[in-house]
DNA sequence: TTATCAGACTTGTCAGACAAGTGAGATTAG
DNA sequence: CTAATCTCACTTGTCTGACAAGTCTGATAA
């Protein structure tokens, strides 16, 4: 006589077992049919634990295939705390504010550890930037460009703090980039920053990062006050439609400009 | 003739119908028998929309009574995060250069912002830790007054931010808070923290702040440089046994302390 | 008035079934 | 012998109907 497993020690389990280590990415799991026997659960019952491993980005199920061990991405874990951040009163300013420091210390970080191929692809991201004519473009090769940046501090954790931030960040670059003074005031930055990443000179690369931030300030105005999730909102359904999320959006951007950080 | 609806759409779909607003907050949704008959769909396809939503922690499913609409908490985002983290070569070190970015901005604003709540609730959160005589206890108290200095910047971004990284730093505090010599060092500064937000001090507060963080490099010798993971999974299993995940003590924890930050 | 209990809810879980997608190997046409 | 095709055994995704377990309400009885 054993007690019923519950969902989060047979989570844990299925973890411990299948995915650990990085030689264990993307093989191939047994089919839920065989584990749910193995357990002595019932196939529903070991779906959801599957869900939520898939949640975060563990696994990855594919219809008429299996289940695929996957390595977390930056953008698992953001998805979430995107959420949080909608459903909060989080301000144009609160973001400013934090992106501030984050990204400050990340251009500092970068100007003394970035590698060449770092370099090479904020190079492609930054050339993409100047090269959009599309606002959509534009916003998908400025988010890479900051995120590149934070890959290329080497720090994981100052990784996944951008990455927690990057949604919003992205949504609100929909609005600040359709603005084409903002893009001729901050899209010179842009070059300041890279520059000062190629020298090594992490004092002028933090400071161009603090002027290139504080940009928006202006252009927002008053929007500067109301919660981001109204204004957030409006500029999606407007970019994007109602076709394609912005993870969806999102993601594929990043992937387009090499942005497997933690992949 | 209608296509069939996606999870995202019905996702969205009920986000909008019964979670908008902080006037939405702990009310109760229809049935889940209700819901699916409404929308056409099978009680089971909902249950997996519900568990999204859930995950999210933007509604509570209780058994026998229904589900009700929950504002999101903090931890509701930094579980997810905690696991790409933990698959991540991050180490003490990267962890400790970004709170030390992290949380001497958050001192400095706590400082300029502070409520008198706030001050009350860091004051008690700092008779706790000093008269903690468990190695549990203390550390409970100790990640409380960091949430509380975040909670006090007033800014939801930092919070979140902060929350992301909540659970990694929680585990390497239960590590540093072993050590006697940490502790004696740390704890000082903890007060010149506090008084510092009390006087409006900044520049005070930024300062005890990052001398604050720097002592655990000290203790953590060779293991700053080899990945978290390994240290925290050693770390909880031995103070935690396995009855209870570490989420569930710092939500607990976090509670007990009026941490309800976004909620 | 108070305590008890039956019944109508709720969510959680189960078993069995079928659709849709995938891939490998057998089969067939050239 | 080669190459295209097809069958079939897999996979996940979803549905249906059913029952267990928890919870609340209101009628009933002491």
């Amino acid at each position: 006589m054993s007690a019923p497993i519950s969902q989060d020690e047979l989570s844990r389990d299925l973890t411990r077992r299948y995915i650990v280590g990085d030689e264990s990415v993307n093989s191939l799991m047994p089919s839920a049919r065989i584990l749910a026997e193995e357990y002595g659960v019932s196939r529903l019952f070991l779906r959801e634990v599957l869900a939520g491993l898939q949640r975060q980005g563990l696994i990855e199920t594919v219809p008429g295939r299996g289940v695929f061990v996957r390595k977390p991405h930056m953008l698992d874990a953001a998805r979430n705390v995107h959420t949080t951040l909608r459903q909060s009163a989080a301000t144009g300013h609160n973001l400013i504010e934090a992106r501030a420091n984050l990204e400050q210390e990340t251009a500092r970080l970068a100007a003394l550890r970035a590698t060449d191929i770092d370099i090479q692809q904020l190079e492609i991201a930054l050339l993409a930037f100047d090269n959009a004519t599309e606002l959509l473009a534009r916003a998908e090769a400025d988010i890479a460009f900051h995120g590149l940046l934070a890959k290329a501090t080497q720090n994981p954790v100052l990784q996944v703090m951008f990455g927690s931030i990057t949604t919003l960040t992205f949504e609100i670059m929909l609005r600040s980039l359709a603005d084409p003074e903002t893009v001729a005031k901050g899209a010179p930055l842009h070059h300041t920053i890279l520059n000062a990443v190629k020298n090594r000179e992490p004092e002028v690369a933090m400071n161009a990062m603090s002027q290139h931030l504080h940009i928006a300030e202006d252009t927002f105005g008053p929007d500067l006050e109301i919660p981001l999730s109204e204004v957030a909102a409006r500029i999606v359904s407007d970019v994007l439609g109602d076709s394609r999320t912005i993870h969806e959006v999102l993601d594929q951007a990043l992937k387009k400009y090499s942005m497997d950080i933690l992949r």
